[in-house]
DNA sequence: CTCGACATGTAAAATGTTACATGATTTG
DNA sequence: CAAATCATGTAACATTTTACATGTCGAG
């Protein structure tokens, strides 16, 4: 459903379905994940329901484009969307499932790899949208930026805070764990010259 | 597929489908959702693919339960889960989507009512985060407590400091949006004098 | 003429959402 | 005896993932 949404916002200039497949690697991805597969199909089925139309049009390099613009019924889509406050609930983390049993495992330590790896992640990320940021404000700050500029860097700064905020909390995690770890053994090593 | 894994990690102990639902309901559903038909029908599956037995006990007030315990089958799956690396790369957030869009409406001062509403979005997540941690540190603290309730600190921890940077990130928003608003009304009102 | 980027898809399987259906037991 | 809670599902639909399939064009 969302995804719909989000095509509609990135449709806002016509575009081809490469065109949109782009854009999600470019940066829609980190907060809306989706194969080239799923754009094509879902495009086409906008299209049958009449949210999106599409021209044929030849490529200056490859074969041809299939250009797709939204609609009056898209654009009425997206304006409820956007009016109808924030889309949230449906948020998903399989990482904290892990992370909360991890306990499970028979070895302790393996929240140790466990939470360096997921720092490694966000840290990459974070890198990623850090390029980003001066793409977008161009010299400019956040207070005098044009309008469609702000609201993107918005999304962006929440990310970057957000994912500043993951990387850190590893690190904490990281050291409170080691001290748990060293303290189990000593108790151990202790254990055994008794 | 991370339902299944999320379903074996709180099938440790055994538990029927309702048990559960009030567990999804209770904290689970704030890191992965999952409605009661999807949790009765998934369970199902993960039976028949092996993964778990039941058993019918009659309950203490109401009809007949279906118990659940993971088979060693369904062990081997949970434990690949926990030591192949951290779950990552599918996290969906509809409302960066949104904001990210929000200069596509006619008005621009809408994103004021959108971030007031994430905002206290958060928050109330976030206060019920709150609440549960001296649950499960109950009088501990994160060096001191057992191993099982360490991680589920450990994850609590990053959801809570999470939010808290989404709710301040919100504020800062809302007062960089505010003074571009009052910006772009007095340069109206110079307009409109002129 | 081969490789990589351009460009577009289809089909099947797995997963998730929405709506509805059923009946037992406890509490007021 | 009515309402809430306990308890378990089914069916239809929508979305997402995975795997595969096809062909063009430009650069080296």
């Amino acid at each position: 459903m969302s995804l719909d949404r989000i095509l509609l916002t990135l449709l806002e200039s016509p575009a081809s379905g490469y065109d949109l497949k782009r854009e999600f690697e470019a940066g829609a991805h980190t907060f809306w994940p989706a194969l080239p597969s799923q754009i094509y199909s879902t495009l086409n089925r906008m299209e049958t329901q009449g949210l999106l139309t599409s021209t044929r049009a030849p490529s200056d390099s490859g074969p041809d484009r299939r250009v797709y613009g939204t609609t009056e019924a898209g654009r009425t889509v997206l304006d409820a969307w956007l009016r109808g406050g924030p889309d949230v609930g449906r948020e998903r983390f399989a990482y904290l499932g892990q992370l909360a049993a991890m306990s499970l495992l028979d070895e302790p330590a393996m929240g140790r790899p466990f939470l360096t790896q997921l720092k490694r992640w966000f840290g990459e990320r974070l890198d990623y949208l850090r390029e980003l940021e001066p793409l977008l404000l161009e010299d400019g700050t956040p207070e005098s930026i044009g309008e469609d500029a702000f609201f993107s860097w918005a999304a962006l700064r929440m990310g970057i805070s957000v994912l500043e905020t993951r990387v850190a909390c590893c690190d904490e995690l990281l050291e409170i764990l080691d001290r748990r770890l060293a303290v189990a053994e000593s108790g151990a090593l202790a254990g055994e010259a008794r």
